[in-house]
DNA sequence: CTGTTAGCGCATTCAT
DNA sequence: ATGAATGCGCTAACAG
């Protein structure tokens, strides 16, 4: 570490702008000059310093900040994944932002972005504060979300349907005969569990079930949530239980399957249940979870791809890219028909 | 963007050097100017460029590469989280180096790295060519080994005694009466595949059971390597098929259940089955994977300290801090005592 | 083709 | 207490 362009210029006993020149691929270069700098730059081990090469270039860092609510829950490493390939083809990096649902270290990871003048910024499915949009919005900072909108802040956004998703479940269940469905919610300050619950909420309607509060819980997105919403649910409730649970991801409609197994029920025999997001491990025979899936990694692709134009100005900072895209059911165990 | 220390100190009406002593909380400065600076600074969106004051103060840029493998198998986000919460505390990112166990990927995240002079790098149970790690060690560039040792090369690591593991997991088994005793390995240029191996071997030796190579199926560390081994295992072998399989890890472990299942069997009741890792998935009562626990977090969270010590100086170059900590029995259902 | 000069955004002496 | 000057590692004219 340490060796500078200066240290190989001297070793090939040329000036460092010639070191430059070869190092940047330069045409008028002579051979034997580039020779002997390719020379000495492996002799010393040199690698260049890219922060300074952006510096004097003007340029931003070539990272991409991916920040997420909840990287174990297997729906963000999935939109990592995506985020992470899509942006080394283009020669940038991923940084992995983990908030732990801590609107602070949120905070503190937008601050680091910017101060290491990250090229942008995709927010997945977390809150932000109001503030911190107009703030990026107004030093026009690159920022996409991700599974995500903002009702009135315009800004770029990848989503999916999460309303016709949710119809598409509820539906799933009334078709199979269920009247009495109740819901897990996500964290209700977020677009995605207020349009599932929407969703949810017009399903019902529209085929003529009457919406009844007591079989809304609101959850967390996390098992833990999934399984306490669950247990009160068939506790709380047991005149009138649930003959089937519509979770609003696939990780609280697992923690509502604990909840139901640790009863002495059984799924879908007892009680139906139909997730969202169709994370990987919602398909193992073990888990068979019915579910709505997200087309994850495309979504990822995709809004990885805005960001990097909007940060290359290939797109006009005012244009604003909101991408919607389309759930689907997958069916699989957890549901019975029932009479 | 853009506004620089220039910006700010025209506004304000001071040199650009008083601007930078506010910035950095230097004393002696004047209540009149600081506020004055202070109040530019707000006006202005100003945002200091961390990149450029590390390149003045010949600091390495704060941030930890984490390089993982296969960041889809949940035991990395889990490591990963440990990582990064580590890091935050000692005001260090982390940046997720995703490799999908692609030795080229490896390699250019190790040269991005280098290049923006990033504080250290984590390999966390990757391979890594022998020419990489002598290169690392050749500039002293701060790096350690998590979950993973080399043989030859000295190095800085945090493993999980695997060997031991290995033990603890098939001397269970033995105590439950079996004897035909089924291995899935982990990709075996890996040094804790390896190590799992030898400690079954041994395992089975000091208990008077006979090795046999078919018993023994090299698996990758993947849900669909855990498929393919275990079909091999059932179909192939119908005659001395075994009564419990030990899996190099939980996601081969999952994967073998799925072959199980499709060829119409039962876990335990047909065949027993122990993971490896202790993956969080692995609890759920669908699941109820008997395992051995590694200490994700704790395992993470001191190769983090290590490599920031290392990075800071605090730790002599020469120093090599190799930590091995103890894995632990998970007993849960996927193992059945047999006469 | 090559080297000199200037400057990216900032911190740090060193005078004043 | 403040500002001018110098330089971190590098690129980009420019002149030679």
């Amino acid at each position: 570490m340490g060796t500078t362009i200066i240290d190989v210029a001297k070793k090939a006993g040329v000036s460092k702008s010639t070191v430059s020149k070869v190092l940047n691929n330069t045409p008028y270069v002579s051979e034997k000059a580039k020779t002997s700098v390719l020379k000495a730059m492996i002799e010393l081990d040199y690698i260049p310093n890219s922060i300074a090469r952006n510096l004097v270039k003007n340029r931003n860092t070539p990272i991409i900040g991916l920040i997420v609510s909840d990287i174990v829950n297997p729906f963000f490493p999935e939109i990592a994944r995506g985020v992470e390939d899509t942006a080394r083809i283009k020669n940038y990096s991923m940084v992995l932002c983990n908030t732990d649902y801590d609107l602070r270290k949120e905070e503190n990871y937008i601050n680091f972005l910017l101060q290491i003048r990250a090229s942008g910024i995709i927010f997945a499915s977390t809150r932000i504060h109001d503030s911190i949009i107009y703030g990026l919005k107004k030093i026009k900072y690159p920022f996409i979300l991700l599974s995500r909108i903002h009702s009135i802040i315009e800004t770029d956004f990848v989503d999916v349907d999460n309303e016709l998703g949710a119809n598409i479940a509820v539906k799933y269940l009334i078709d199979k005969g269920h009247k009495k469905i109740a819901h897990i919610t996500g964290p209700l300050d977020t677009s995605p569990a207020l349009q599932r619950l929407n969703g949810y909420k017009n399903t019902l309607k529209e085929n003529g079930i009457e919406y009844d509060e007591d079989l809304v819980m609101t959850g967390d997105f996390r098992e833990s949530g999934g399984y306490e919403c669950a247990k009160k649910l068939l506790i709380i409730n047991r005149k009138k239980r649930p003959t089937a649970i519509f979770a609003a991801n696939d990780l609280s409609a697992m923690g509502a399957m604990e909840a139901i197994y640790s009863l002495g029920l059984k799924v879908p025999d007892n009680i139906s249940i139909i997730g969202y997001d169709n994370i990987h491990i919602s398909s193992h025979p073990s888990i068979n979870l019915t579910t709505i899936n997200q087309p994850k990694y495309e979504m990822a692709k995709i809004a990885t791809e805005i960001l990097i134009d909007k940060s290359e100005n290939k797109i006009p900072p005012q244009k604003k890219s909101q991408i919607v895209l389309k759930p689907s059911l997958v069916e699989r165990k957890t549901v019975q028909e029932i009479q």
